[in-house]
DNA sequence: TTGAAAGCGCTAACAG
DNA sequence: CTGTTAGCGCTTTCAA
């Protein structure tokens, strides 16, 4: 079924049947109506593929992400898939697993779909080698609008919709200076991505404005990601050492997750011998009545506001590079209110 | 960029740039060589839209989930990306929120956009109103190979890959009959979709084998999905009418959510007061030492195995529908082993 | 307001 | 082994 039997059915041209599907107002009403209800009743659906052909371009948003397994970017496909279901566009998913070549393929995949726009949390971000700069110039030679989400791009001409990491490192931070804690330790990963950077500049920027000493042996940072288990290790060190901060910020659910397990066996009390903030809230925590304070970020509208802030590109063409920060809640146990 | 410029530049026609691209064997190999080249250095990708348009299908497969956001079907994608990473085929994603609506015109998408196969885990399930009636019309009216994930569809023709929901439910239920309780309980919702009623299937039936009363005051049943605000409500009430059995299993992980709130709120003891046996791991009960016991699922290898048997089903068209269930394993945290 | 015709970039007989 | 040709199903001038 194509539109050449539709049209053979209306006793129409093909071209009208194309007018009456993209709601070209140059259509007479009676025309119109003859060719709907012919749709209707013979269930037609004109062919993507052959409109995407037609118009050089398909209506899918590629959607290029390191992962899918964990709680974060679950939630952000469940805001873009909000943003778009009532639009004509599909999601096409790529994941990454974090490795730069699946990115350059996915990127190429992407090229090959013709997609409309895309969606994209880079795994090379602030990396240096071959291959994030084949993938920069890769993205900077799209011929289509690129939204960034939750990882900014060295260098990228392109707008995008962050956490307020920094923002919410100093929030975090400041909670625990205020609370009047001397000794103040962090652990922070990916501090050679855009968001690990930023959450180590919120806390050190709060230290200093607050002129508290960073003092080293409370402070673990790590340029690539930290397993829970690292942070285990490292945290059952640390407590053999006693170095133990009063508080701590913790970059992180995976860090959090580690420091815990390792205090918890050590005999240390979360919320007495130590105060913690970290990022994003956990329900199982709460579940248990866990002293748990945390920045709870909106995942859900950070993939949203990406996915709009997509759409809008395909109409406003004025190219302005916008970014939007998705603004963290700090939520204080009973022991840092 | 297209294959007519390729040709050009290469002096041959654009069938035979075509053949290089299919690797068809019926090119000489010198010619190939100086195609590929030429491709090779211009950077070219074929659109897979003309492709496509060509071959009356494209290159993607529709993965139609009810959500995103939960920890099981972010590992689903997870899977069935690991499957198609070393494919040409892409994944066009749908989420349907649960709305029999969504998924109606999420179907009628992925029929536009020509995908070679779908991978479902529907929302209508076993429900018997009109939008489902009408689903299931148009999925048996499906061209394409459907598979089916974790959600089996009655009176479907489709082949399915599933958690073991009766044999699990079966064997952790055991577990505690064997333990020697006798006044056991269960917590089991959506039993209107076969997941539940596969579940409460597999505990009963252990029951039964062992010759174990169901006691009603202990068993709590729902249609539909339990939030976990509703199991805790409906615990605190046990709790309060003394009617917290020796031990319990509970039916997913948002019941356990609900029903360990309730109790530790109420002072009964987990492992002590009440033996509990669930549906997935938790890694925050883990951190935490919490006396956990729970039936642990492969989601990854679930999708993973589901999008295998969907691209086998592309070459062999033998059509047998087959059906494969992920096995479960028990995991018995010190008071049950 | 409509139709004819060309073309989007590719594949696939068919003929050579 | 290679080129010619005719589509795939739609959009989009251009004329009428």
């Amino acid at each position: 079924m194509t539109i050449r039997d539709i049209a053979d059915l209306a006793g129409v041209s093909k071209s009208t049947v194309s007018r009456v599907i993209n709601n070209s107002p140059n259509v007479n009403e009676k025309t119109r109506e003859k060719v709907m209800h012919i749709m209707d009743e013979t269930n037609f659906l004109p062919s993507a593929i052959a409109q995407g052909l037609s118009r050089h371009y398909a209506n899918t948003i590629g959607v290029l992400l390191p992962e899918t397994g964990g709680p974060f970017f679950g939630k952000v496909i469940q805001g873009i898939n909000k943003a778009l279901i009532d639009t004509p566009y599909t999601i096409l998913l790529c994941c990454t697993e974090n490795k730069a070549e699946y990115e350059m393929r996915a990127l190429d995949n992407l090229l090959q779909q013709k997609v409309s726009g895309i969606l994209l949390t880079s795994s090379s971000d602030f990396c240096e080698n071959e291959s994030a700069r084949r993938i920069r110039k890769t993205l900077n030679s799209f011929q289509v609008p690129i939204v960034l989400i939750d990882r900014a791009l060295k260098n990228s001409m392109w707008g995008g919709v962050y956490s307020d990491n920094s923002a919410g490192a100093y929030m975090a931070t400041e909670a625990l200076i205020k609370k009047g804690f001397k000794k103040i330790g962090a652990f922070i990963s990916d501090i050679s991505l855009s968001i690990g950077e930023q959450r180590y500049k919120g806390f050190t920027q709060a230290m200093d404005d607050y002129g508290i000493p960073v003092e080293e042996e409370f402070v673990v940072t790590e340029k690539f990601p930290l397993s829970m288990h690292e942070v285990y290790l490292k945290t059952c060190e640390m407590a053999e050492a006693g170095n133990i901060p009063e508080a701590i910020f913790l970059g992180n659910g995976i860090i959090a997750d580690g420091f815990y397990k390792a205090i918890l066996e050590k005999g240390i009390a979360p919320g007495k011998d130590v105060h913690c903030v970290g990022f994003d809230y956990s329900q199982f925590l709460d579940i248990i009545h866990f002293p748990y304070s945390y920045l709870e970020r909106n995942s859900v509208l950070l993939g949203e506001t990406a996915a709009k802030l997509l759409l809008k590109s395909f109409s406003d063409l004025s190219g302005i590079r916008q970014e939007y920060i998705i603004p963290s809640a700090l939520r204080l146990d009973g022991s840092l209110q």
